[in-house]
RNA sequence: GGAUGGGUGCCCGAGUGGCGAAGGGGCCAGACUGUAAAUCUGGUGCCGACUGGCAUAACACCGCAGGUUCGACUCCUGCUCCAUCCA
């Protein structure tokens, strides 16, 4: 019988953090993130990682062990993740996935596999430029070429998949595995959903007022500290939510107030993303959270749901 | 009191006789196999499954009220509000 392993997602902003560590506790397990930024060093504030004190209860993994200056990838991500999951078994502790990052969690609930073709940087900045000059429907045309299924799944106005595409045709020999929107669960564990909801204009309020607080507790200070590293705009560490639009404010390119704006917007606009992602996912139990005035009692429901699924 | 510019759909904003009004944002929905907090797509007056229907009865119909015209957001008149400048 595979193992079995607990993945908590929902919205940002939505209290996946909180809700992950009293489970945890319940459950004897451990957390492993699948949030793109919190993986980052220093990124502390902006991604909203788990305070010190909540890093003391649970041990957590995959927080803040990357250098926001390195590459990273999902890939890489993936390799990582499933290490800790087999070590946490080894341990005999619960892996708890959680996060916002839906390709991070795809990676480990389906069977994916990222090997086939690594990145190649100057073939891609070659389509980038062939794209610069000569429009999307140029790169579609020579995608049509190499691998017409592709072709036909991706639009012309997406650079950046079309890019990639090609580069796994040209790099590996063959394309990107089809899929035909159905994915094959993974071969490895078995996965508990739990889906993290709550009303809409509620989220966004929460939102909101996150950022608010993110400002209040030196989000400013921590994009300056990151700039004085050595990170530009152009890092992928820096283009989340928070440091890409405060970098514009350091910049003098417009208002803390206006940046405060835009981070809200994008925030908002994100949190409506994941829930199309997660939307998808079939045996996943959804929990409203609307209504919830009990948190201790609210993380009990998700607890007992949860163990009955484990004895099953 | 005088001069000039302007009041357009949730917001910004284009439009100078055929507009249920470009474009952008927001919002809603969707896609997603090595950058994913990224990248991309569609919808958004109302009804509808539609290349369909509805503007003298949901609402709205381009600040308000009239006028000219087959027809006006676009032209004319008056009023009103805002901005800047002069008194």
């Amino acid at each position: 019988m595979k193992k079995k392993i607990v993945v908590i997602i929902g919205p940002t902003a939505v209290g996946k953090t909180k809700y992950a560590i009293r489970i945890a506790q319940n459950l004897d397990g451990e957390i492993l993130s699948a949030d793109s930024m919190q993986v980052y060093e220093h990124m502390n504030i902006g991604s909203a990682k788990p305070t010190d004190e909540e890093l003391a209860t649970v041990r957590h993994h995959l927080i803040g062990e990357v250098d926001p200056l390195q590459e990273w990838s999902a890939a890489e991500y993936q390799k990582k993740a499933k290490f800790w999951i087999d070590e946490m078994f080894s341990r005999g502790k619960l892996p708890i996935i959680c996060g916002g990052t839906g390709l991070y969690v795809n990676s480990l609930i389906y069977d994916m596999d990222f090997s086939t073709a690594k990145g190649d940087e100057s073939l891609r900045k070659e389509l980038q430029l062939l794209a610069d000059t000569m429009g999307g429907q140029a790169l579609h045309d020579r995608l049509t070429k190499v691998d017409p299924t592709a072709a036909e799944r991706i639009h012309p106005n997406n650079i950046k998949k079309m890019i990639r595409a090609i580069e796994v045709v040209e790099t590996a020999g063959k394309g990107i595995p089809a899929f035909d929107g159905v994915f094959q669960k993974s071969g490895d564990y078995d996965s508990i959903m739990i889906g993290l909801n709550i009303d809409r204009q509620i989220l966004y309020n929460r939102i909101e007022q996150r950022v608010d607080a993110m400002i209040e507790a030196g989000l400013v200070d921590e994009v300056r500290m990151l700039l004085a590293l050595g990170l530009t705009e152009d890092d992928n560490s820096m283009k989340g939510i928070g440091y890409k639009e405060l970098i514009g404010f350091l910049q003098n390119e417009y208002s803390l107030k206006e940046a405060v704006m835009k981070i809200k917007q994008n925030s908002r606009n994100y949190a409506k993303r994941q829930m199309t992602w997660f939307r998808r996912y079939d045996n996943i139990k959804w929990f409203d959270l609307t209504d919830t005035v009990n948190f201790e009692q609210s993380v009990q429901e998700v607890t007992e749901y949860i163990q009955s699924k484990l004895v099953v």
